[in-house]
Order: structure tokens, then C-alpha cells, then sequence
DNA sequence: TCACTATATTAGAAAATAATTATATAATGA
DNA sequence: TCATTATATAATTATTTTCTAATATAGTGA
């Protein structure tokens, strides 16, 4: 359980994985259209898609030549919203000095 | 912001320091407390308080000798919530064989 | 079958993170 | 002031992650 945990946790906390989970929010999109925003080579990309994929929080599925992934678990979603939140607060917070 | 997002859940991916934040809860506790679940040596542990205390999870006031740490931002213990929650969904349906 | 496109896998080097050991600091009380 | 306790920091080594480059696979249409 913890590890699974961690292991969630870990897959979000790289800045291209980030990007992806994001960028895919509630769609579904192929590798190409992803390729467009992250500035990383097919082969990174490819296996940032796996480590997503391992951790439960994507899922690919084959569609002719190409392969469409989309965000398995929408609570992952909400986990990004409340990140975003708790950050904002405390970039405020920073900004005001306190 | 995105950087931040990292640090958050980089942090938190990490078994020892998602231990701690969890032992943590909203409670209060020194340094010494912490040690006794964790199976980590002192500096070690230390290392990791520091890494929580940078990416905003956690901080820690001095008392006298002891040093007292708590999680800044209750939201956070909502996300390990979340997380817990979606973690489980997935290996249920695992153990289910779906 | 062959060439082409989209994606995945592998291997190795480079970079980042983590653990260990030793040392340092700061508060306390004798 | 000195010893003690609680915690932090630094330096080194070990381990893990990440990236790059090359190669492989699988589906499609000529």
C-alpha cells in the first residue's frame, strides 16, 4: 500500500511527467500530440509514458498504428488540483514574506 | 508553480518522508518522536526533515533542545487521502484480475 | 513482400538522490 | 565552564533515475 503510495507520488514528481498528466487531463490523446509539448525525444517519452503507465496512472490502448493514453484514475486529477492549491498558497505566503 | 508541483510530490515520494508526514497527521511532535518509527539513522532522518522543511510540507520550531514538527498545510494530508483512496481502487480491481 | 509510420525497448553514460559516517551546533543544567 | 542531549550539516560513497542513441516491433498501404 505505502509503496504504491510512493511510487504514485514518484510518477508525478518529474517535470515531464507532470506535463503529461496535465496536458492529458480528461482527454484522450495519442503519442504524437503529446510529442508536441514535451520537448524530449520519442525514446524519453516513451518511457515516461511506461513509468506512468506502471504506476497506475495512464493507460494505453493500441488503436491502429497509434496508441491513445488517457488518465486512468480521475481523483489523480483532483490530487494535481489540490497540489496546485497548497502551492499557490504558499507562493503567496512567500510573496507577502511571512 | 510547475517546479513547486515537482517538489511537492517528489518529496513525498519517498518511503521514509511519506512516513513521517503520515505519523505526523495534524499532530505535534519533536524529532525525537519521529525516530522512534522510523528506522533510519539520526542524520539521516534529519536529512529528510530538511527535504519535507524545503519543499513546504513540513515545519519545525525550535523548543528548547527539541525541535517540533508539524505538516504546514492540512490539504496536504487530504492529498495523501486521495492518493490512499485511488491506490486502493486500482488494487482492488488488480486483486478482481480486471 | 516492402517501405513507412508510430511507438517501444535496450544499453550505456551522465546526473541526481540517498545513505553512512563523522563532525558541528545550540540549549540545558551541574 | 563543562558535559550532556537533541538536532543539523558536510563529505563521501552507494544507489537510483534520467537521458541519449541505437535498435526493435507492429500496423498499414502500395
Amino acid at each position: 500500500m505505502e509503496d504504491y503510495m510512493v511510487k504514485l507520488f514518484k510518477s508525478l514528481g518529474h517535470p515531464v511527467r507532470l506535463k503529461i498528466v496535465k496536458k492529458l487531463g480528461r482527454e484522450r490523446l495519442c503519442v504524437c500530440e503529446l510529442q508536441e509539448d514535451v520537448e524530449f525525444s520519442q525514446s524519453n517519452l516513451s518511457q515516461h509514458l511506461k513509468i506512468l503507465r506502471d504506476s497506475g496512472i495512464l493507460t494505453g490502448e493500441k488503436e491502429g498504428l497509434k496508441v491513445m493514453y488517457q488518465v486512468k484514475d480521475f481523483r489523480v486529477l483532483e490530487m494535481l488540483d489540490l497540489a496546485e492549491e497548497i502551492v499557490e498558497t504558499h507562493l503567496l505566503r512567500a510573496i507577502e514574506g511571512r
